[in-house]
RNA sequence: GGAGAGGUGGCCGAGCUGGUCGAAGGCGCUCCCCUGCUAAGGGAGUAUACUGGAAACAGUAUCGAGGGUUCGAAUCCCUUCCUCUCCUCCA
């Protein structure tokens, strides 16, 4: 949500920005015309409500004398009146102006590469070497298949498409990623664990930019107002919702697995084989809350944490830093890491880390004091995935592979195997 | 699922026979005074959002949320969410 003062006072910046996202500044109009509607009730109610709040004493008063006051509540009765189809009225221009803000995506920081399709992504990095194969290498889900290591038709009919079932070394390697990168988040970089439920409610999915916008996307359980986590960054970030923190407990970091539900509606067709595109995916989610003046450098370490995990796996990647057509609602600044995938011979995102700056916050109004007795101001969020789980399976199976169809197990990853150096067929 | 109790400011906690209640008191915090240091003590201040205003300031709203009764609601009524206790059920 942006700052209703900033869009009224600038709302040519705000146009701009929204040009280069590649939006419609139609939710910006509507809000500019129900925000001038909204003004002029208040004025109008805020006026009568003082006028009974005035008489209201003065009938105390002459209560408490003995006198009659007959006359004076008759005038009040219909000036209540008023003031009921008056709330009522601005009631409803205060939704739609709250809605209209609700749909009003975020400004891109001014370092964001201007442009509208992901062909303008700017690359900047690229670590490790992408390795060469004396034979074609295979899609992971021929690996995993032939492996035995997981199964897509159990799955599909267990379930239906864009599910998997792990198996054997299949289910032990995705656990074994999922406790490998709490590990390091954990004990090298800071973050405090948590695990969060993976059900949220419609405020909290309001409060991290998934709702309104965006209902199609998200699993709704039935009768309920419940939706399954998207994503760990909806509860995380929610845990400091309506809260106000003191100075001294920022930085917060958190990180947490979960599994993650996403309804892929409108991406059928795209990635239908293989763990890339799921409806259900584990993920390990970092989540920073940080004072507004170190976001960015909050930012960049997060990002580093999400590289030390591929780097720790061999795995090569590269980061880009995202353009504004690319952005996402939410963010003001994000840098994909994008890992290498031999058999599809191209790069996948793996993780994408995004500065909110107080978009969320102020959704979300999470606030904190920057000291004793001063106002509160909003904190910036930041998150990034570290990592996709799925996408990191397949992956190791893509550039570990054998010519003979095994797999090697990245060292770093050994000791979570239990020892195990190779998955291969029985 | 059944029966009951409760949700008040940064925190604790009064008020709940409707009217000087944005709300006593305490804690915490800020500033000042006092004390050689420490401990203690005295005084003043200390919610948030919105609206108008250049500002000073003024107004409105907020006692879980929503609705109702009333000239007037933290206080009465209804709905709903959450918390706690007992019973029931259950991994």
């Amino acid at each position: 949500m942006l700052d209703p003062k900033v869009l009224r006072s600038e709302p040519e910046r705000v146009r701009q920005a929204l040009q280069n996202r590649g939006e419609s500044a139609e939710a910006l109009d509507q809000f500019l015309e129900l925000d001038k509607r909204r003004r002029e009730l208040l004025v109008e109610v805020e006026q009568l409500k003082a006028r009974r709040n005035a008489v209201s004493q003065e009938v105390a008063k002459l209560k408490k004398s003995g006198e009659n006051a007959d006359a004076i509540i008759a005038e009040m009765r219909e000036v209540g009146d008023r003031i009921k189809a008056l709330d009522e009225e601005l009631r409803t221009v205060e939704e739609r102006t709250h809605h209209q803000l609700l749909c009003i995506p975020n400004l891109p920081h001014e370092s964001v590469p201007i442009g509208l399709t992901e062909e303008e992504n700017v690359e900047f990095k690229q670590v490790g070497t992408i390795p060469s194969f004396s034979f074609t290498p295979k899609s992971h889900w021929d690996l995993a298949t032939e492996l035995g290591i997981i199964d897509f038709e159990a799955a599909a009919k267990v379930t239906g498409a864009r599910f998997s079932f792990y198996k054997g070394l299949g289910a032990r390697i995705e656990r074994a990623l999922i406790n490998f990168m709490l590990d390091i988040h954990i004990d090298e970089h800071g973050y405090t664990e948590v695990l969060p439920p993976f059900i949220v409610n419609r405020a909290s999915m309001t409060g991290t930019g998934n709702l309104p916008k965006f209902e199609e996307d998200a699993f709704k359980l039935v009768d309920t107002d419940y939706f399954l986590t998207p994503t760990a960054e909806v509860p995380v970030t929610n845990y400091y919702r309506d809260e106000i923190l003191t100075a001294e407990q920022l930085p917060v970091y958190f990180v947490a697995y979960t599994p993650c539900f996403r309804s892929e509606a409108g991406s059928a067709g795209r990635d239908t084989r293989g763990l890339i595109r799921q409806h259900q995916f584990n993920k390990v989610e970092m989540v920073k809350f940080s004072h507004p003046d170190r976001s960015y450098q909050e930012w960049e370490e997060l990002v580093g944490h999400a590289e030390t995990i591929l780097q720790r796996l061999g795995l090569p990647y590269r980061a880009l830093d995202m353009c504004t057509g690319d952005l996402g609602f939410g963010a003001a600044k994000k840098t994909d890491l994008e890992v290498w995938m031999p058999g599809a011979d191209t790069y996948r995102e793996i993780s994408s880390c995004t500065n909110f700056e107080d978009f969320q916050a102020r959704r979300a109004n999470i606030r904190f004091r920057p000291e004793a007795g001063a106002k509160p101001e909003f904190v910036h969020t930041i998150n990034g995935s570290g990592l996709a789980v799925g996408r990191t399976v397949a992956a190791i199976l893509e550039n570990y592979q054998q010519e003979d169809g095994s797999v090697l197990i990245p060292e770093a990853l050994v000791p979570y195997m239990g020892g195990v150096t190779k998955i291969e067929k029985k």
